[in-house]
DNA sequence: TCCACGGGCGCG
DNA sequence: AAAGCGCGCCCGTGGA
């Protein structure tokens, strides 16, 4: 039965019956979970607001028009039961701002997900599931109407649809859940949103003004190397054709600038290029900077796409990102990538520049609140930590336990040099120290980089590279024979898991057709991809794991203490918070405490380590 | 004018 | 045969 609490002009009809606040709460008192959905006028939360709220189980379905009914009424129940949600971290933005705080979570849409990471075609809307799990059709074309709408009767029924299903979506979910030994990754979660949510909804305070600096120079830059890239065409005989015989003028009668060159085409550049006699086959900057001694068009190239990526990725336009409610960026995340990741978007702020000089400024855009700190945390060395546990190679694990220096360690034994050796230059490549070369053979090579790719990546022959590579395995044979058991493993069943206790399942969607055509070209690349894949999905993915519940027991140690901190950014290993300044130094130490005691939840053989930094900006 | 796609590159 | 993994965002391109 379907009953609508609200305004009561409305005509009652057939489809619903009116009820109250209080009966509401009557029904739900002695349950042990309510669904719960929200309609709302939009995606903000800070600019929108809910229309109704609703709450149901498979018999009963009570539509609650918030504008005549306090939802704050609801506040007690809903922050006591356990609540079923489809996508639970849009609702949770909205319960936030009206401070109604829910704390146990079963999210249908966030099972569904870890039911299916790496599948393809798979679908993750309410609809999908009411019909996969429910056999049942629901209508879901009013959605978009709401706002204008308003609670007609349809749209009651429609509201009231949304939370008749997830109790038995969930009981079919948790049977799939129970036969994939998925549970812990499940639970981790569904309480791990929770966090998320209130990430999105706080956001993070971006400076302007300097931010609007920094553009302002890349911008500058780009400009004096477009007119120097022109200017080079223009004294380049072998370019003369790209240089129009006449000057043109613009309707004023100003000159116009000789050339007609996009130098942000890449086509247009790789054409120049090749104009020019050098023969690559792209204009990325491996390419353009093997050939750097060909041309002086090259570096300028390279400094011009570099330039170009700042000014339109990080120029003005992302301070169009700021909310005009809040004055803050509220990015928006994905929870479960293929590994168990997550990722950050609107703006991406996983990908911000970090690197030289411009990258720190760039980050220290980044800054407090009034009266704040920023209190991050930086797991060193995860993925080679996990590498250590997994494998437990004795070079690996004994330079952890040392304290030593992995990549000078693994260095100096696969060149056979002194570890005070290794920051001596290679003979193979300029400017390039065996340190640096091990560490692209440490991350590349533990994920299946080939001896083409090796070559490619430092400049040397294949054979070269080839017996690089023989090396490093002789010396690390632990790391070779596990990651090889994981890329077999990974052929072979056609999905992979990451570590204990979690043990998140990533399938391989392409992996069943690629048996069957096992001999054909296809599928020997695609099983070679999913054998890679295979070797670094428990690596990143346990490392994903490892964050999340990081970020759990942070949020759980600020709430128990009612700590001045906001947990407000989570980048792959990092966790950075917001506290108050009094609090800081004090804040610190539990952060570094809790991001270490999470991490041996997976890392037991060596130590954690964790840098630990208060400042008032986003650092490094 | 819109959309899908791929190259390229920012981060780990 | 093809040969590091995981992302999101920007742009140009080409077809509708």
């Amino acid at each position: 039965m379907i009953y609508f609490i609200g305004n009561k002009e409305l005509v009652e009809n057939e489809f619903y019956e009116f009820s109250t606040i209080d009966k509401c709460i009557d029904y739900f008192k002695d349950k042990e979970s309510i669904e719960v959905d929200t309609e709302t006028t939009g995606f903000d939360p800070h600019t929108c607001k809910i229309i109704c709220i609703q709450l149901g189980d498979k018999e009963n379905q009570f539509v609650i028009d918030v504008n005549a009914v306090s939802i704050l009424l609801l506040k007690e129940l809903l922050e006591s039961k356990l609540i079923l949600f489809q996508n639970a971290k849009f609702d949770l933005r909205f319960l936030y701002s009206n401070d109604i705080y829910p704390t146990k979570i079963y999210d249908t849409f966030l099972a569904e997900c870890v039911l299916t990471t790496g599948l393809e075609d798979r679908e993750l809307g309410l609809k999908a599931l009411a019909w996969k799990y429910c056999g049942v059709l629901l209508d879901k074309e009013i959605r978009g109407q709401i706002y204008r709408e308003g609670l007609s009767t349809r749209v009651i029924q429609y509201a009231a649809n949304d939370v008749a299903y997830l109790h038995l979506i969930r009981e079919k979910q948790l049977v799939e859940i129970e036969k994939l030994e998925l549970n812990a990754v499940l639970d981790l979660e569904n309480e791990v949103v929770k966090v998320f949510a209130k990430m999105e909804f706080h956001g993070i305070l971006l400076d302007p003004d300097k931010w609007m600096d920094v553009a302002k120079t890349t911008e500058s830059n780009v400009i004096n190397l477009q007119l120097e890239l022109d200017e080079i065409v223009l004294n380049e005989p072998k370019l003369s054709k790209y240089v129009p015989k006449y000057k043109q003028t613009d309707l004023f009668g100003f000159e116009k600038r000789d050339l007609d060159i996009n130098w942000s085409s890449n086509a247009q550049k790789l054409k120049i290029v090749k104009d020019l006699g050098i023969n690559i086959d792209s204009v990325d900057e491996r390419n353009l900077s093997k050939n750097k001694r060909k041309h002086i068009i090259m570096s300028k190239l390279l400094d011009y796409s570099k330039q170009a990526k700042l000014v339109t990725s990080f120029g003005k336009k992302f301070l169009s990102f700021i909310n005009p409610k809040t004055q803050r960026i509220h990015f928006s995340i994905w929870q479960i990538l293929s590994t168990g990741r997550i990722s950050v978007s609107e703006p991406n702020l996983n990908q911000i520049p970090s690197k030289g000089e411009l990258g720190k400024k760039i980050r220290s855009c980044f800054i407090p609140k009034e009266g704040y700190s920023i209190v991050g945390g930086d797991f060193s060395g995860m993925e080679l930590r996990l590498i250590a546990e997994f494998s437990q190679d004795k070079l690996w694990l004994d330079a952890f336990n040392a304290g030593q220096d992995l990549h000078s360690v693994l260095c100096a034994k696969t060149f056979d040099i002194s570890i005070t050796d290794v920051k001596q230059e290679t003979p193979f490549k300029a400017g390039v120290t065996y340190r640096d070369v091990q560490k692209t053979i440490n991350f590349g090579l533990a994920y299946g980089m080939s001896k083409f790719k090796l070559a490619d990546t430092i400049d040397i022959s294949v054979d070269q590279a080839d017996k690089i590579i023989k090396k490093f395995f002789a010396v690390v044979p632990q790391v070779n024979s596990f990651l090889n058991l994981l890329g077999n493993t990974g052929k072979k069943n056609g999905q992979i898991r990451t570590a204990r206790p979690f043990r998140r399942l990533r399938q391989f969607g392409n992996w069943q057709s690629a048996m069957e055509n096992q001999g054909s070209s296809d599928s020997f690349k695609a099983l070679g991809e999913i054998e890679r894949a295979s070797k670094n999905s428990p690596i990143q993915g346990s490392n994903g794991d490892i964050i999340k519940l990081a970020l759990i027991n942070v949020q759980n140690r600020i709430d128990a203490n009612n700590y001045p901190v906001t947990i407000i950014l989570a980048v792959y290993d990092e966790i950075q918070t917001e506290c108050r300044d009094d609090f800081a130094e004090e804040w610190k130490l539990i952060l570094n405490d809790i991001m270490i005691e999470s991490a041996k939840v997976i890392i037991k053989s060596i130590p954690v380590e964790v840098d630990c930094k208060i400042s008032k900006s986003w650092t490094k």
